[in-house]
DNA sequence: GCTAGAAAGCTAACGCCAATAGCTAACGGC
DNA sequence: GCCGTTAGCTATTGGCGTTAGCTTTCTAGC
């Protein structure tokens, strides 16, 4: 009998497509094994049984993520910079998914590497607001409502949160253009503010 | 053997404690049957099986949401009711999260009862805002994103996407009042708008 | 107070899944 | 062409949801 040929990273690969296709809670063991004509323990020698595969699926996740708001900001600053952030950032939940919804399953605080992963797109948008006129002290609660912002809107989106029969393009439209509204008008205010602190999650 | 005295309303309040202390995906009729002392199927007397359980549950945290923005908002107006709703919303999630994320599963299109349920903090939502000069066809868009701004936070929150030291409540404050700032200085702008439509959710 | 029927809770059994142990056969280096 | 490595297998265990069918408790009505 010749051997399927499965990799680590084919076998990623596939579970990420998966739960792209039927959702990150669907992706099961069984589920990825069957699509490779394979029996499920096989499975276990290439990838840390089910944990360590939605492991993998959130790093892959993640990661793209991160490059996809990358090189939207590239070339970019300023309102034109946040709106390309918005825009990548949705995109990105429109084409994969599973893979958004694997990246809010946060990693785990010892596992430096998903750590570093998770924090990736964070440093995109926190430099994207660094082109802004925001008082270091409030530079991290910025960061959390542009966070906020986005994820809300495209979570509530995946899971048919919005049903009234306006356009959801226009919707968004108007909590960009309102957030940038408030970059840019509203750089200062709350003087009484913490000391900054370096990168990560935010 | 004495009975254990069962009831569909015990059953899901049980069932709603649990989610709220290990998660509502944690949420399973063994573990429910366990803290009731009775076996797994007994449970089918009361309950329509996981997903019915599942059903009643987030139909039972919607309606407490509902509930709590409604006391929120009662009695206020402008600014103020929008920062009690921002309050009462994310006081609900810190006090229930098992609750708040059954809420996040919508209900099926065909489910006319849970519809209805899941519209009602959208129509405190919108109470709310119509006492802001927001022009109707805007304010589908608005709610939407009110919604998003509200859920993305506590959602990110939830999942301890917030890591760095600085405060949160503070991060809160940052958020709603960048909202509130907008809903006051931006009431028109972008003239080209569909016409309005009654309640549900957005 | 007794009886009959409704219904609460039970056990048994099935299927699906994750996971571990241990076997076998295919592959790659020499 | 041989041999060690290892990919993929089968067998098995335990947990879960679900259905079927039984027994026993409770309660309505006489």
């Amino acid at each position: 009998m010749p051997r399927a040929g499965l990799t680590p990273d084919l076998v990623v690969a596939e579970a990420s497509r998966l739960s792209d296709e039927k959702g990150f809670e669907a992706l099961s063991l069984a589920a990825v094994a069957k699509r490779f004509g394979v029996a499920t323990p096989s499975l276990y020698k290439h990838v840390d049984g089910l944990t360590g595969l939605r492991r993998e699926v959130s790093l892959r996740a993640v990661t793209e993520l991160g490059d996809r708001l990358q090189g939207a900001a590239v070339g970019r600053s300023g309102p034109d910079a946040v709106r390309a952030l918005f825009g990548a950032y949705r995109a990105y939940a429109h084409e994969h998914p599973g893979g958004y919804a694997a990246t809010q399953r946060g990693a785990a605080p010892t596992d430096h590497e998903a750590y570093a992963a998770f924090a990736r797109p964070v440093e995109v948008i926190a430099a994207v607001l660094r082109g802004f006129d925001i008082p270091e002290a409030r530079m991290v609660h910025t960061i959390r409502a542009l966070r906020s912002a986005v994820h809300g809107f495209v979570d509530l989106e995946a899971h048919g949160g919005f049903r009234m029969p306006e356009d959801i393009d226009e919707s968004y439209d108007v909590l960009v253009e309102g957030f940038i509204h408030v970059l840019e008008r509203r750089p200062g205010h709350t003087g009484h503010g913490a000391e900054e602190a370096e990168e990560g999650e935010n």
